[in-house]
DNA sequence: GATTGTTAAATTGTTAACAATTTAATTGAC
DNA sequence: GTCAATTAAATTGTTAACAATTTAACAATC
């Protein structure tokens, strides 16, 4: 028996500050990312920062020019914007449709607590907590409808959020989200789905 | 001045040797991905063939579990390529809509050549030159119409293709690209995307 | 002053060695 | 013989050094 199951790794902890980092805007556009500097930054060598580069290139939001590293994205035009969101809401009804009729007691909890998160940090008006616990809380169905599908989905739902951000309506998330999880909790499929349509835009 | 432009990284090299042999079936399903064997396969040292298995994770054709490795990811469900197809299907439309107004005569002589190619490649039957090929001419006019959102085409694509093959009827497919095609040159944006629909399914 | 060529610095690409973890094999007790 | 604990092997995670490439600085020429 271990101790602890594992920490998480150090490729995906710096994946995801990064990813953070980009949704809230820390980065300026086409602004070249350094694997040293980064290295340094996180106290480790550039490997796993090389690794959480990349991983950020496939799902779109790093843009990556051999020898010469990567940059941030340059922003999708407002039509790219709207097949992305397109695409997304697609892909996120299936996982409402999929995930209702086998979702538990557990499952109801865990979205709970997600919304309580998302709440909190509305209220804080942290936008980038904001971003990360609305992603975390659309992830979860995601995640347990179609494992396979998650990464696609992550791809879609950051460019989505870094191109224009409907987040900084702090009410109008609570509201949306509120609603989406009763429906849910209230096994309403048509209405979680009506509900999903309207917050994703 | 250089004596050549560069040559492909071993990256990228590896990553589509690697997805060739995916989409071919030359890998069984859940089969673990062995790091030391493929980089002795290609001649290389672990580095480059992480970052090929990396890319390819987020490409949704491996799967990756922390501190053991990547495996063939296992096929989607039915449901789950019926989404794949209809997200893909909605992208590259878009991406369509866009060309056709702005291809060139050298956009048009491209297309041809890898029409040509695609054909070559049913009459020797070779399932992996066809799934190639295949691939090859739709990335054309997603890339030239929005390269912003060519990898998130690839990774839905690549799985479509795994999951259920229809390439196997090669006349079928040829003479499903030769109307897309001449669609395209005709400037005919309808008809080409209504062959598209036909085509991607 | 603008342009080209050359050198130096910075950055990415690759490698091999080492650390940590997982998996397989072996041993020992019952 | 079965099961658990221990050891050994295999595999992945991380690091630091080196190679190749790109970028910047600088000098030379016109």
């Amino acid at each position: 028996m271990k101790p602890f199951p594992r920490r998480q790794s150090y490729r995906d902890s710096i994946t995801n500050v990064i990813r953070r980092d980009l949704m809230s805007g820390k980065f300026k556009c086409d602004e070249p990312m350094r694997e040293q500097k980064l290295a340094t930054r996180f106290g480790t060598s550039r490997g796993p920062v090389r690794d959480a580069l990349m991983q950020l290139t496939q799902e779109g939001v790093l843009e990556y020019q051999p020898n010469k590293g990567v940059r941030v994205s340059s922003l999708l035009t407002d039509e790219e914007r709207d097949v992305v969101v397109a695409m997304r809401l697609e892909l996120e009804k299936y996982c409402m449709k999929k995930f209702i009729p086998i979702a538990l007691e557990e499952d109801f909890e865990n979205i709970s607590v997600l919304l309580e998160r998302l709440k909190n940090a509305c209220e804080v008006a942290s936008l980038p907590e904001v971003a990360e616990s609305d992603l975390a809380l659309h992830r979860y169905w995601v995640a347990q409808a179609s494992p396979h599908l998650e990464s696609t989905w992550l791809g879609l739902s950051v460019r989505m959020i870094m191109k224009y951000s409907r987040l900084e309506n702090y009410d109008q998330a609570i509201e949306e989200h509120t609603r989406i999880v009763e429906a849910v909790i209230g096994r309403d499929i048509d209405k979680a789905i009506y509900y999903l349509g309207e917050n994703i835009l």
